[in-house]
Parts: structure tokens; sequence; C-alpha cells
DNA sequence: CGCGTAATTGAAAAGTATCAACACTGGTGG
DNA sequence: CCACCAGTGTTGATACTTTTCAATTACGCG
């Protein structure tokens, strides 16, 4: 539901007091404000140090599919960079939002020069597969009413934390079908 | 639908001829067979060498659901080795299928010391993520029929080449349903 | 207060699953 | 040669789930 990767972010912030730090710059933003537009070219990579986003699709059809919504130490426009892809997602602050911003050269020379960052990055992308392939299968092979459970059975403080229409496209769903479903959860 | 990267496909068979190739196994399997099982540890990491097979996971229900079909120059259990995890879905073979076996410790070796081979797999990956991320959100806004149709237009053998029941639980959905909408789109 | 956004709800319409019956195919063995 | 069987595919009827639409309420804030 929220991912994050402190052993990635904690390592980042130690780059700051290299050489390499100095590409690196720190960036702050508000609630609703977007960090990287869907289908525009991607020239950094960018990592969350704090705060909250929902990376997120407008589709075709005008509704939003909510990916992921990530925390410290998650990593955006890497898929892009890596694939010299047009970003396929818009990341968009829940809050107020610390990250930093890495050059796509500096990117790509910490992969060649630095093997743990590298190995950090590869473990980033191995587990980000794995939990959207699992979510991806739970999600289609269950009831709206499983879902909910197991969200909330992930993470207790979903609706305070998090608008209706956020989880209800993160589902994939509508917000009517979200309320009947918590409603017959109550009782 | 079906991933292949014969990029990686090529370099593996070149690697075969360097010493690092005698460590590397090429092996075979018959339709219906299975590589790797879920929820079992996974010792080496295997690419596709010819032929097609299903990655699918098998839920709780006792319904499968496919994560994808793999061709040539596709990996499995590298995520699994990566992130030191039990194995989250089966490989399936669906027909005659040919594959190389790289053992755990020469996987790691390769992303350490072949940087080609490190940059060809943090591609797969990153490839891997963005296609999934795509196919999830498309599944989940679209109708039944949009997604068929899609499936159709990106693969048009698709009825020849795979079973019903191996597209219905590739798009999470009942055989029946499947079978109502291929039947409104001949019409 | 007045405004905009988010949340809630009922009723009707659309979509999908379940179940059960039946057709087609390619073996296998009497 | 045919009966039988297992696997795959097809279809209709019914029950269930989810969306759509529209109306209403609740909340935060200038």
């Amino acid at each position: 539901m929220i991912r994050v990767n402190r052993e990635l972010l904690d390592y980042v912030i130690k780059l700051k007091d290299t050489p390499m730090g100095e590409r690196i710059t720190e960036l702050e933003a508000v609630e609703g404000e977007k960090i990287l537009l869907q289908k525009t070219h991607v020239h950094a990579v960018y990592l969350i140090k704090e705060g909250l986003t929902k990376c997120y699709q407008t589709i075709d059809t005008g509704n939003d599919f909510i990916q992921e919504f990530f925390g410290g130490g998650e990593v955006f426009g890497e898929i892009e960079v890596l694939t010299d892809a047009i970003s396929f997602c818009t990341i968009e602050a829940l809050g107020p939002l610390r990250y930093f911003k890495i050059p796509k050269n500096a990117f790509l020379e910490l992969i060649d020069q630095d093997p743990k960052f590298n190995s950090l990055l590869l473990r980033l992308l191995a587990s980000n597969v794995r939990y959207a392939a699992l979510r991806h299968s739970y999600n289609q092979t269950h009831t709206l009413e499983d879902n909910i459970k197991r969200l909330l059975s992930e993470f207790p403080q979903l609706f305070e934390k998090i608008a209706k229409h956020d989880i209800a496209n993160y589902l994939g769903i509508s917000i009517r079908s979200l309320n009947r479903v918590i409603r017959t959860l109550e009782s």
C-alpha cells in the first residue's frame, strides 16, 4: 500500500556528503504539486526523503488509476531513465514533501561506479516487481470486501490518512462500491 | 502479453563461450512441466532460450492468475534471488522448452563483475515494471471487451496459440465471460 | 455565511460469475 | 471399428456484484 525503502534513503543521504552529493539537489513540494507528469520526457531520477506521494495514471476514460503510494526512500523516474521511455505515470504530493533530484547522468554514473547503489537499486526494482505482481493478482482474484479488509489489516489508519477517492482509484473501483463495502464491514 | 528480450538472450548465449559459461547449464522441458514452483526456495535464475511459458500464481481460492507469458530472453527467479524471498509464482512450459539455468552465486557474480549483464538486467526489470503497471491499470479501468480487443490487436493469433482457460486466467475473468465477449465481437 | 470539495446513499442499469447441460476432439482399449 | 473417457470449448438461465446517476449531507475555510 505505502512503499518505503529506508536502506536506500539512508544511503542517498550519506551520498550527499560525497563529491557526488553536489549533483544531488534537495527539493520541496506542497500538497497537490506534481513532481513528475505522465507522458513527458524524464531527465532525472527522484527519491523521496519525507512525505507521501501517489503514483497514478490518468486513463483515456478520464479516470485515474493509482499504482502505488510512495513514502521515504522510494524512487521514481528510474524506469523511464533506464528504458528511455516517456513517463507512464504522474507523481503527486499528498502532503508536504521533501525529495532528492538526481540528474540522469549522475544516476547512470552511480549505477556504473557505485556497486552498493547499484545493488540497492536492483533490490528496489525486484521488490517492486514482486509487490506489484502480488497486489495485482490479489486484486483480480478476490472480492472487494477481501481487498479492503486486506488493506485495512496492512494499514489500519487507511481512512484517516488517505482520501476515499484515492482509495477507490487504488482499488480500481467506484467510490459507491467502496462506501457500500465499508458499510457492510461496520455492521 | 508475451514478453521477450532478444538482447539479453543473445548476450547469455555469448556468455556460454566464456569461463562463466561452464556454470550455466542448458535444459529442456516438455509441455506442462513446471520449472519453478510457487512458495519454494529459489537457488538459481532461469532464462528462456526457446519456447513459451506461463508465469502464474495459484490463489487461496483455487484459481490461477497468470501474470505474464514469457518467451525467449525472459528471466525468472531473479526477483527471488535478489530479494531473498520465497518464489511467488509458478513457471510452467506451454510447449517444448529450452532454457538456461544460472546458479544463484554465478548470477550474483555476473551482476558484480559484468557491467553489460548488469545493465541488461536493470533494463529488463525496469521494462517489466513498466509493462506490468500499464497492463494492470488498463485491466482495471477498461471493460472486458476493450481488454480482449487490445490483446487481439497486440497478438492476433491469441486464440490459436493459447488455451481459453489461460486467456481467462490472464485477464482474471471467468471462461464464460470470455466466451460471451468473443461472441459479441464476432457479430 | 457561502462556497467548493469530499462523503453518503438509494434506485436502476450494466456487467460478471456460477451452474448445469451439451458439443467436439483425440486418444485408449476391448 | 466402436465405445468410452478426459480435456477443451460453448451456451443459456439465473443470481450476484458493481457502476452509473442523481440527490443530499458533511466539512473546512475565506
